[in-house]
DNA sequence: TATATATTCAACCATATGGTTGAATATATT
DNA sequence: AATATATTCAACCATATGGTTGAATATATA
């Protein structure tokens, strides 16, 4: 189910030092989007819209309760990326072990 | 020694189906700018640039022999990026599960 | 030496990104 | 009813991004 367009969306939002502080102000719990914005030596618009970026890419939702928006980390996007890394690595580990193996064994012929 | 900035062109670099696919081309063994680029449908300057991006992300290293010039796949920059990953989402399972300990309780004590 | 191949450099283009300010909208509070 | 607060919408700006084409550079090959 993860389109590659899905794993976009994520990279993308996480590729921002502002999203990604965002983000783990979320992760101790829910706050609106004022409260998100206070420590950030930006405009409200400017982290108005980070949200919304974090949103497109599910990685927060938004609970509206009156004039107030409750934002709130959902940790579930963070899978298929941690799979992609995962296996981009693994991969890659299991063919140097098969490229050491056979230069250790050719080092052996050579002897 | 990760700086935000590493990770942002870490990130970045990741979150772009054509890198991605070039990673991936990649970590089955070294290829030429060339070889790369030619299963995409794009200019060979645009994966020449898309390299550019893996490299400034230290994911791809060059190797030049006469006018070749030979990538190859770096993985640790991902080690970074997993474990960002990987921290940010215990992070918010801890809680969940503290949470969801607390709505037990007061569940049972409401009882 | 002339020509072909591998690659980058440079200029350009359209669109996206990350920020700003000012106005609009919706809800609370006095 | 008037005002204050929370948030978005809209327009704008500068720079980045992802692509193009054409020329330059470096190295092989005939």
């Amino acid at each position: 189910m993860a389109t590659p367009q899905t794993l976009d969306r994520t990279l993308t939002a996480l590729a921002d030092p502002t999203r990604r502080a965002i983000l783990r102000r979320l992760s101790s719990g829910e706050a609106r989007v004022t409260d998100v914005a206070q420590p950030f030596g930006m405009s409200l618009n400017a982290v108005s819209k980070h949200i919304l970026v974090l949103e497109r890419a599910k990685l927060v939702k938004r609970r509206k309760v009156g004039r107030d928006h409750y934002l709130s980390y959902r940790p579930e996007p963070l899978d298929a990326a941690a799979k992609w890394i995962a296996e981009t690595r693994t991969f890659w580990a299991t063919r140097l072990d098969a490229l050491e193996k056979l230069l250790r064994d050719e080092d052996a012929a050579k002897r």
